[in-house]
DNA sequence: CCGATACTCAAGTCCATGCTTAACAATGGT
DNA sequence: ACCATTGTTAAGCATGGACTTGAGTATCGG
């Protein structure tokens, strides 16, 4: 729960599927929140929340001009989800080098003193 | 909420905090279910029931030998998160070919007869 | 100035879900 | 045979979070 922070929140927003169709939406280009809110059968208080989470975890960025907030997708916010993703396929591609550790007890032929 | 499917559960799946530090063990090898459940300060059966999430979404392969549950990531999962990420950076990075549709309403310069 | 548009904010509802406890089953070691 | 280890399952709780309603603010067009 409080965890690396950036991270979490940008995979908790990624988490919901309204969201995610919202960041579908913004990767074709910007766009105000009534018409984020048309397709999506919520309303635009809803919608507004949404983009609150969106915009705190970083994925989104908005400006308001006038009466209407545009909303951008900021692709820094996918980055670093992919990353950590790429981070994870890695290690798991590098995972021989560390063969022997189905349990994470000691292992027969190796001395271990630990607590 | 009755979205793709994969992508869904994929997402819904690694929103969660716990099961991404899961994953995270998972990318360094195999683990049994109590070696997982060791570093996550909550008990054996939630982390069963997150294991439950995990490999439904299909980011986790498990195989009962004897009385241990061996858990494997399964990095195809991951690809599939790696996928729609990357989709939706493609397109943002191509979205000026779309240019024009900063309301999805009429523009001043255009008309355009709707409803 | 008036009405319509485009949000904003606060409360409150309600369901999903993360977690616990507890009882149980199966396997392994001695 | 006995007990410890490892996991499974069901039941219930409790919090979070998605959503709505409703009332309010600000901007635009005429």
């Amino acid at each position: 729960m409080l965890n690396n922070g950036a991270v979490d929140r940008i995979f908790h927003a990624l988490g919901d599927s309204n969201r995610r169709a919202i960041v579908e939406r913004l990767s074709r280009g910007a766009l105000s929140v009534s018409a984020l809110a048309k397709p999506l059968d919520i309303t635009l208080a809803a919608v507004v929340q949404h983009l609150q989470v969106l915009e705190e975890s970083g994925l989104v960025r908005t400006e308001k001009l006038g009466r209407v907030r545009s909303c951008q997708l900021h692709p820094e916010g996918l980055r670093v989800a992919e990353d950590w993703l790429a981070n994870r396929r890695g290690l798991w591609e590098r995972r021989f080098d560390r063969l022997g550790e189905l349990l994470d007890g000691p292992i027969p032929s190796r001395r271990k003193a630990r607590t």
